[in-house]
DNA sequence: GTGTATCTGCAACCAGCTCGCAAGTACGGT
DNA sequence: ACCGTACTTGCGAGCTGGTTGCAGATACAC
């Protein structure tokens, strides 16, 4: 299961091609980049690609596929540029980055839609509707005290084509 | 950050330390050792000081730790045999596991309390109260026809002691 | 007891991720 | 437009959590 195949190809796994449905994020490219300067950062040419990449992939990510995408915009950048790149976007509070499962962490824009949940037959990952993550937040909450945060952790469970 | 330490130590890390107020799970020593003949798996000596371990502990543990606790029954056995029975004691029903963020995935025994919340700030880990959970099962189920196996993920966020 | 299929300890390995370092580059100052 | 320098990148080595191949040990059916 090797993690490298061929760098051209423009498709991602199957984990993230089955997204559907995602709410369209609240960052442009500008945008990112002004969040980047306020915080000190340069706005590089590796930093450019893996943000268009991410604006113009929907849903979560891994960084081997979004180090693919980013390869289209910016041929030969470094997967561990692209590990770099993840972490200070996270620090500005561009993206976020999400635990699913056994795989590799999922990334994805700060603002799109907080919690996701991942099948375990085929992967898909599909959002979970606001009113739902009320309840159980508020739930939570009221009844232990405990505060979820509902951006760090993925669900899991069998979705409905699989269940079907 | 060293895994093994002193491994006559009994504690465990802090994660597993501040475990509280979990539902007693409904395993004997003598019924997982039943469950385990059943699969044709045989009854042995490491086998069993990791079942007593788990039996011992209340709530879920990490495999470091449970070996360190499976020591003290079975001085010299070895990780990667924790590891394998626990993927044994898997197979055949008496344990699952949950995978909390960032760290090592947590053991448990299968009946133990479904859903548990992890502290960001200070690693404890909280059962969820089942009419949340339930809650949050049928309301996924009901408005995207998506199947939650809450025994799988935890949530994450702070606990009410981190808040204060 | 004895035979044999299963299991264990061990060490090597793998995936996902991080880090140290030298070369490269964004960008403020001029 | 050019410089200088501090920040970034590519690269490979390294780290952590977990798995595996193998030879010796052992549970357990007979």
């Amino acid at each position: 299961m090797g993690h490298f195949t061929d760098p051209t190809r423009q498709n991602v796994n199957m984990r993230t091609e089955s997204v559907r449905a995602f709410e369209r994020h609240a960052w442009s490219a500008d945008q990112a980049a002004e969040a980047l300067k306020a915080h000190g950062c340069r706005v590089t040419r590796p930093r450019t690609a893996v943000l268009r990449a991410l604006l113009e992939h929907d849903g979560p990510i891994d960084v081997p596929a979004l180090t693919r995408m980013a390869e289209f915009h910016e041929p030969g950048i470094h997967e561990a540029t692209v590990y770099r790149t993840v972490a200070t976007l996270a620090e500005v509070g561009i993206v976020t980055h999400v635990h699913a499962g056994h795989g590799p962490a999922l990334v994805r824009l700060h603002g799109d839609v907080a919690l996701v949940a991942v099948c375990q037959d085929c992967g898909s990952i599909e959002p979970v509707p606001a009113s739902v993550v009320d309840a159980l937040v508020t739930g939570t909450q009221v009844t232990t005290g405990f505060v979820l945060e509902p951006g760090h952790f993925a669900l899991e469970g069998i979705c409905a084509a699989c269940a079907a």
